[in-house]
DNA sequence: ACATTTTGAGTAAAATTTACACAAAAAACT
DNA sequence: AGTTTTTTGTGTAAATTTTACTCAAAATGT
């Protein structure tokens, strides 16, 4: 039993996880609640954040724990404190956008429960997840941006038309192809990679790998993707 | 007293607040510590969040209480949550940024000790809020681009030399006199002003007000100001 | 009056963005 | 094997935006 003078909230982490795949295009991973309150309802992987722990190691963990993946992009983006978000008692949540490489929901204990949802296919969520996925989307379109996040929900190699339709997915445009490909291998991110990739339908298109090291050295300058 | 089956961290919320003049150019208002831990010290406005209001009002009410000043901007960008962030005992915060018209501290109970700092006088800061200044001022750069939050921090009526004075000193750049004024009358958010600006020196510069009701249009459209 | 400082105004060059068309490659079909 | 279909690769001209830059007039202080 824990005593205070003053009342104190809850804390909580949630982690807003997206995936993209050329199928289902830009999804968000969610689980399904097995106890009180919203029993049954769609959220977000997320829980308590531990008293000796911040609110970073917290998201990560209950990440890992919750759906088994590993994170190739996370920040935090807002906390959210409406009071009565949570109906069991004051709860504040403090809420991070993970981007991790899309693949069927390996495994801890609740992954079972685990499923992604494409963005156009989301149900309504407990709390009030909904706000807070609507404002992780804004973010990532900010976000996608002034850092090359995007390639982190790509395999390492991949074609000019797959990175079209992820950037054209998130932000929910279209482009022109050859100006978006213009664009792209301007930035000097890319290279060239003589691999093919296989499972064609059609003509085979030339395949990049994102450049890292290339990145880590343009990115003290600042940098931006303007579309 | 309150009781937890587990422990619970305290909520404060911490308010870094902007104001404007054409001498000092971009300032802080920071509070001097009369209490322990860090007495002495200079901190952000702030205090914890009471168990019936959300974060925003907290702030908001911290912010009134303890300086006296009514902000004309003020929005949420982070928590911060190192687990030994306050000496006492775990606290986390939720940090705010806020936009005041600069003015000498009117004054609430603890305004006595409020003091405006210019950017480059700031001192070191009590708990982590030398970090939490340092992601204030990015926040603010980059939202400087996205809203004209920038009319805020200038009387009702100013001219064009104080409003690049003032990007110049947000963004920490100079810009040519005659292109920064093309750009900033190419929004159509500005409109001339019959009055002429007292108190110059020289020759006296046209006067323009901030055109709230075309930003409110335009607003929808989503806008952006590169410079 | 004169010197000093600051404003107002416009253009040419450079860079960027946008729109757009056709030939070649690969697979699928007959 | 030839034909059809789909998708990739490539380049350029026009429009727009950004950048650099100069000189005359206005106001103040001496």
């Amino acid at each position: 039993m824990f005593k205070y003078d003053y009342p104190h909230p809850a804390v909580t982490t949630d982690c807003v996880i997206f995936g993209y795949d050329t199928r289902e295009g830009l999804s968000v991973l969610l689980i399904e609640r097995g106890i009180e309150p919203f029993r049954g309802c769609w959220a977000f992987p997320g829980g308590f954040m531990r008293i000796d722990e911040d609110a970073d190691t917290g998201a990560l963990r209950e990440l890992k724990e919750e759906t088994g993946f590993e994170p190739l992009y996370i920040e935090q983006f807002g906390a959210f404190t409406d009071v009565d978000r949570d109906p069991r008692e004051r709860v504040i949540t403090i809420a991070y956008l993970a981007l991790v490489k899309k693949g069927p929901v390996a495994g801890g204990d609740d992954a079972s429960k685990a499923k992604w949802f494409p963005l156009n296919a989301v149900p309504s969520l407990a709390f009030d997840h909904d706000r807070i996925l609507r404002v992780a989307i804004s973010r990532l379109r900010e976000q996608i941006h002034f850092r090359p996040i995007g390639f982190d929900l790509l395999p390492p190699v991949f074609t000019m038309p797959q990175l079209q339709s992820l950037y054209e997915s998130i932000l929910g445009t279209h482009f022109d192809r050859r100006n978006f490909a213009a664009k792209m291998l301007h930035l000097g991110l890319l290279e060239a990679d003589k691999e093919r990739s296989e499972n064609t339908p059609r003509r085979v298109p030339t395949t990049y790998r994102f450049n890292k090291d290339r990145y880590e050295e343009m990115k003290s300058g600042g940098f931006r993707i303007e579309f």
